[in-house]
RNA sequence: GGUGGAGUGGCCGAGAGGCGAGGCAACGGCCUGCAAAGCCGUCUACACGGGUUCGAAUCCCGUCUCCACCUCCA
């Protein structure tokens, strides 16, 4: 089930093809580097995307790249560069920060500039129709006409009557002053590169357009899932649904939108001046910490970012992680694929994606697996052992759903062989210490036992004493 | 002016007519040489004012505050 913004209500998720999932979600218009706030709607998309798949659907996930807009015009002059090079750099930020964040890719990645005949068709259809019309002012502008389409509004529950005026009033050479465009004319000031020929001259597409021809393009005219963030609903998704219907397409059956990232109580926003940049927070936390702030709240819920509420996130996702490690330790390496959620994750990851309950039902079982912990090991009880072996591949097989299983090698640090040589040098050199610490303690010299514990903490190496021996962690890398 | 949403314990954050979500912090206990981690326990909250009901955080009416959208926005 899922909540559908269109008639505001939880509904069934009712796959238009039986066993297969289409998801469109808006991707970023790539005008400069993903923060926090656009990366949450990745990592919203992607826990829906494991989940579905996990409950056995097969799914097509497209996020498209809208890699050419006013903004990326205006910012790439500014920055004298090519607006192609610039959308490119931020298309590469933005794949950078979801990998950083384990999101596995989408399906399909759609540009803007790689579709202008898709649009153009859309474009010719609407006109057929009824619904669009040629700016008669000359500029080569494209309008679709709002009034021409009774629907209108259906989405967001707006009437046209009662909207705010536009703030510059100027009507251009539109019909009405709602009407948006779905082809901009090419302005003399605008480099010939970002134009395309069409019948109006040559052009660029509507950003509202877009969505539209590459959604019916890869997933067909009557699809599933179409999301993306809350402040998408009006104008874009809004008029997304009234050209593809004007043109006589299906489209969305549910419609999908995430809640804001908000700093200090306003929406994070480049305009706003008070974004966090993925690749910033990333310095400062633990990409998973930061994946499991955002997973940890309801995705239809308002977040607050700040760095406390990051730290304690950290904390939190510390306890099924330590949990994981030490069970481990005891019973060996498990595959996670064969785990079992339980039903109470179940439960709520199939009620609109509950991940708030899903992580509560985690965080009860892995208390049950702390238990277990203490009677089971080598030396300990077979049917605790071989209990807590069943409780961490369940623990496991849900926090992997959720993108957030520990040990899944997204989270390790570098890779390649220099980092592993440093690793292995590092452990040598912590078991070295560790051992010194251990004789100390047998010969009951506890100040020389303490002192190469705080030796090893002020080099940032937590120690950790289990009934199978010390073991270590930084917060970095694993021990 | 219109549209959608939110206000929950020290903090974060679910739930949506009766059965104490969960996490963080704090405190007490167990464990530990001492810690850390873990386990057990304590802290019984739902913006405000009315109403409905045997029973309301949850439903109804009213009020206040906040956020988002109506201009590019995840």
């Amino acid at each position: 089930r899922l909540y559908d913004t269109a008639t505001r209500a939880v509904r069934d998720l009712d796959p238009v093809r039986a066993g297969h999932v289409g998801i469109y979600h808006c991707g970023l218009t790539v005008q400069g580097p993903p923060h926090v706030g656009h990366i949450r709607k990745e990592v919203v998309f992607d826990v829906l995307r494991r989940w579905l798949e996990h409950s056995g659907y097969q799914v097509t996930l497209v996020a498209n790249i809208t890699d050419i807009d006013d903004k990326i015009l205006a910012k790439s002059a500014a920055a004298g560069v090519e607006w192609w090079a610039h959308a490119y750099a931020n298309e590469r930020a933005l794949h950078d920060a979801y990998a950083v964040l384990g999101c596995l890719p989408p399906t399909y990645e759609p540009r803007a500039t790689g579709h202008i005949p898709e649009m153009l068709e859309l474009i010719d259809t609407l006109i057929d129709k009824g619904h669009a019309y040629a700016a008669i002012d000359g500029t080569g502008d494209v309008y679709f006409d709002v009034r021409s389409w009774p629907a209108y509004g259906e989405l967001s529950r707006q009437h046209l009557d009662d909207m705010e005026a536009a703030a510059d009033a100027d009507p251009r050479g539109k019909r009405d002053q709602r009407d948006f465009a779905l082809w901009k004319g090419a302005k003399p000031d605008e480099p010939a590169t970002a134009s395309w020929p069409s019948p109006w001259g040559r052009g660029r597409p509507g950003w509202h357009l877009e969505c539209s021809a590459m959604a019916g393009k890869y997933l067909g005219e009557d699809f599933d899932v179409h999301g993306g963030g809350l402040d998408l609903r009006f104008p874009h998704h809004e008029n997304e649904l009234a050209q593809s219907t004007a043109a006589g397409h299906r489209f969305a059956r549910t419609w999908m939108h995430n809640g804001l990232v908000t700093t200090a109580g306003e929406k994070m926003s480049k305009s706003l001046g008070n974004s966090a940049l993925v690749s910033e927070v990333v310095q400062r936390f633990r990409a998973v910490e930061l994946r499991y702030y955002l997973v940890a709240p309801h995705y239809r819920s308002v977040v607050e970012f700040s760095d406390d509420a990051l730290t304690e996130a950290a904390a939190a996702y510390g306890r099924l992680e330590g949990f994981v490690r030490r069970a481990s330790d005891v019973v060996g390496p498990v595959d996670a694929d064969t785990g079992m959620p339980c039903a109470d994750f179940i439960a709520a990851m199939d009620d609109d994606l509950g991940t708030p309950a899903a992580l509560a039902a985690v965080h009860e079982v892995v208390r049950e697996g702390n238990r277990l912990l203490a009677d089971a090991g080598p030396a300990g009880d077979p049917a605790a052992t071989k209990a807590l072996r069943g409780t961490l591949t369940s623990v496991r097989r849900m926090l992997a759903v959720l993108g957030l299983d520990p040990l899944d090698p997204v989270w390790a640090t570098g890779g390649g062989a220099g980092d592993s040589e440093t690793a292995i040098a590092l452990d040598t050199l912590v078991r070295s210490v560790l051992a010194e610490r251990q004789e100390a303690r047998a010969r009951k010299d506890w100040p020389a036992a303490d002192a190469a514990r705080d030796r090893l903490r002020r080099a940032g190496v937590e120690i950790e004493d289990t009934p199978s021996g010390a073991r270590w962690s930084t917060t970095q890398a694993d021990g």
